[in-house]
DNA sequence: ATTATTTTAGAATGATTGTTCCAAAAATGC
DNA sequence: GCATTTTTGGAACAATCATTCTAAAATAAT
């Protein structure tokens, strides 16, 4: 038999995936992804396919992982408003504590209008986001936890629609308290 | 005396600059511009300098002349609240209407941390967009068009950050109808 | 140890990158 | 018409791009 691979697969996604959320899709070079994933091209191109396939396999962890981060800060609330208070938070500290902006938003913005593939990634991952939203924000009218005159999809669409605004002021300012001051005015708006 | 040019700088300018708000600046190449500006290498370089130096003249071109379209669209206003109200909706329909996303958001998430002249550029704009909100704001609110609790620097913050939400959804979904109702959705809330 | 299969490193590929250079054409003022 | 200066098109450049290929090293099962 033959030998087997000497490397995890996932963990050499992990590195390209770094790679591609600091310096973006068209600006990482397959040079740059052999030198930081420790991999020769050859293996690249065997386990992953070509670079565009890759960065797709980079963006769908990166979109499965936060979302799966999200729903376990809901598991984690212990009432539906209280959840949605801890997904704003955490789409905030978040930035700061990576210091880097959300792949998703950034691919959105650079990919979004002229990459079919990854536009449909970044939808799914949004209308997901959303869904799990309305849903905590229906709950929290039904619990008379927040106002009920609100659409709570009208809500959701506007809490998610802050989250890029909290990334690009963090770009712009590079200030971690301000985005913070953000995210509690969009809490205090969504309780009035 | 020696040939004059043979073409208008500032048009040649206008088309660069569509091209990189289309494609982004990493996947502008030199050669796209020789197409699509009508212009040899030899003249682009002689007139624009290299490729950074031409991207950041197209940048520029853009934050001034949209700035120019709010200050304008201020100038036409009845009331500080009127105007920021046309300005919200003024960035909506923006992007419904060029069918893009807004050049300087766009160039904030593909380069903002990595490029230190156009995050000069991309800085600048943004303080100065938020201070004319800011300003207008604090008019209203002496007026009476508002309440008069909220901090207006803050409030003007909120709704930048929120324009670039708009063109988050714009991109993922494509729809104009909704990308305005956040925005009426955002002048409700601003009112409240 | 032998055989079979895969990893590995890096050479090779041809296309494209940004940039510079050159000779010829064009247009101006004399 | 002549001299001067720039535009112009495209050749030339070295570097880098994504991708493929090759041959040797490594590992597994027999």
């Amino acid at each position: 038999m033959a030998r087997t691979k000497a490397f995890e697969p996932e963990e050499k996604l992990e590195k390209a995936k770094c790679l591609f959320w600091q310096k973006g899709y068209s600006a990482t070079s397959m040079q740059d992804l052999v030198d930081t994933m420790g991999l020769n091209r050859g293996s690249i191109y065997d386990t992953y396919g070509d670079k565009h396939s890759l960065f797709l396999q980079c963006l769908r962890s990166y979109t499965d992982s936060t979302f799966e981060d999200y729903q376990r800060t809901v598991a984690e609330s212990k009432s539906p408003m209280k959840a949605v208070e801890k997904i704003i938070r955490r789409a905030a500290l978040r930035t700061v504590a990576e210091g880097q902006t959300c792949m998703g938003v950034k691919s959105t913005f650079e990919l979004a209008s002229v990459d079919e593939e990854v536009h449909a990634i970044l939808k799914e991952n949004t209308t997901k986001m959303i869904a799990v939203l309305k849903d905590l924000l229906k709950k929290a009218q039904k619990a008379g936890e927040i106002n009920s005159k609100r659409d709570p999809g009208t809500l959701a669409n506007f809490i998610v629609s802050n989250f890029t605004g909290f990334w690009q002021f963090y770009l712009v300012y590079g200030d971690g308290e301000l985005v913070q001051q953000q995210a509690e005015f969009l809490i205090k708006s969504i309780k009035k």
